[in-house]
DNA sequence: TCGTCAAATCCTGTATACAAGAAGTTTGAC
DNA sequence: GTCAAACTTCTTGTATACAGGATTTGACGA
């Protein structure tokens, strides 16, 4: 796994990435409905444990029952939502040991992602990456956590992509979207922005000097830092 | 993410783990007809791109298209199948490209478990892992490397356990199961099953005596040698 | 002979109907 | 008054019907 992949040039929008075919949960099907459903969950609108009633979503989303159970499927194998037999689904639960190990996988994941993109990436993605980093800056004074939230999904974007590997990235992706809740509630502990917004600076530095064991090392901590700091994030649930 | 897991004890069997109740994929829904499919494509009953036609499918499981269609979501989502939206599904076809890069996760996914495994196991589960391995002594000639293959997934998974980390061993299991038909062709590469079983050995060391970097790098070498020598193994299709 | 366009066919996506199981409620007995 | 059992109601899981888009087939023209 040392070679370069030929062809880097990705035209694909941070928003709208072109994902690799083989992208596990991309289920280009009646998409709108589950990312509707999806932001609900994700916003907290729909709590964790709140029943979800096909019948009541139908009429709320104006479909019918069919489509609606066919998002719910794709949730559930995207981990938002509990589906039981016979039962019907719920918002997935997560505990805070399920948040703990899922941060644990994601620091590794994007840790792999900050080595071979040291090893791997071009010049023109390594300026892409710092650009995203700079434009943290404005935001990285804590006043604006939301936007720097933003900026900071962004840069970690930029960098699942420099790893130039489609399946990691669309994995790492994946994780990211899931705890993306908790992620946010984690910038608002006090000092987190300016910290994080610090350790991006180490973290594009290793990259574009091809370090590495120091990129994934870096990574790996910047990460792990919300895992470990658990009892403010739980504290601010 | 030093500490570890209280609670260890896991009756679950390998053919039927108890998986975590946020399992990626875990849709306990039909799902029967979720194997049989899956297992028809993991065999290459249902060679890649191969059309999987709903109606045909319903009357050959002798049900209707509603199990069917959200069989093959799930599906879709474990990336085995792809959906392209009012054109049918498709069993997904890997690339060597693709493949490259899901046994390049698939190394850091088993190497950290490997230094977890070094970091939380109970003598009790190191011991159940010495004894996976010794059992595997009998098939390490070559001879019968199906027998070996069975009983090296074995291995592998108590690793996963052993990890502590429910969330990771459900990501690494999935990922075992999706790259199935490709590890299996790889044991057929001369001497690969000789060298596995003495791998296996190093890897029980390193994490018997808590050795964690060993353990993670001695378990990454022993995946990517499956994917880097994809020549091999693409020459064999 | 090959390419293009059109009609017919097929298949997917969604709605709806129905049956079976789960949950909740009421009634009866102790 | 409390507990249990049976019944009612609600919800899920599956079958089926139907509409609209995709594909295929056939004919016509270059």
């Amino acid at each position: 796994m040392t070679t370069i992949k030929p062809t880097p040039v990705s035209t694909a929008t941070l928003d709208q990435p072109a994902r690799a075919p083989l992208a596990p949960g991309s289920v280009r099907l009646s998409q709108p409905l589950v990312e509707r459903i999806e932001e609900e969950i994700v916003t907290r609108q729909l709590a964790p444990g709140a029943r979800l009633d096909e019948t009541e979503l139908a009429q709320r989303f104006a479909v019918s029952r069919t489509p609606i159970r066919e998002a719910l499927i794709q949730l559930a194998s995207a981990g938002l939502v509990e589906l039981r037999p016979r039962r019907g689904a719920i918002v997935a639960q997560v505990t805070p040991q399920q948040l703990m190990e899922m941060f644990d996988v994601m620091a590794e994941l994007e840790a792999h992602c900050g080595r071979l993109a040291a090893r791997r990436s071009t010049a023109e993605e390594q300026r892409e990456l710092l650009a995203a980093h700079e434009a943290c800056a404005d935001s990285s004074n804590g006043l604006d956590p939301d936007r720097y939230f933003y900026l900071n999904e962004r840069f970690h974007q930029i960098l699942y992509r420099m790893s130039h590997n489609a399946f990691l990235e669309d994995q790492v992706r994946h994780l990211q979207r899931r705890l993306r809740p908790y992620r946010r509630l984690q910038l608002r502990v006090r000092q987190r922005v300016s910290h994080s917004f610090l350790e991006h600076r180490s973290i594009v530095d290793a990259i574009a000097t091809g370090n590495e064991a120091l990129a994934a090392d870096l990574l790996r901590s910047h990460i792990q830092i919300q895992g470990e700091r658990f009892g403010d994030l739980m504290a601010s649930l």
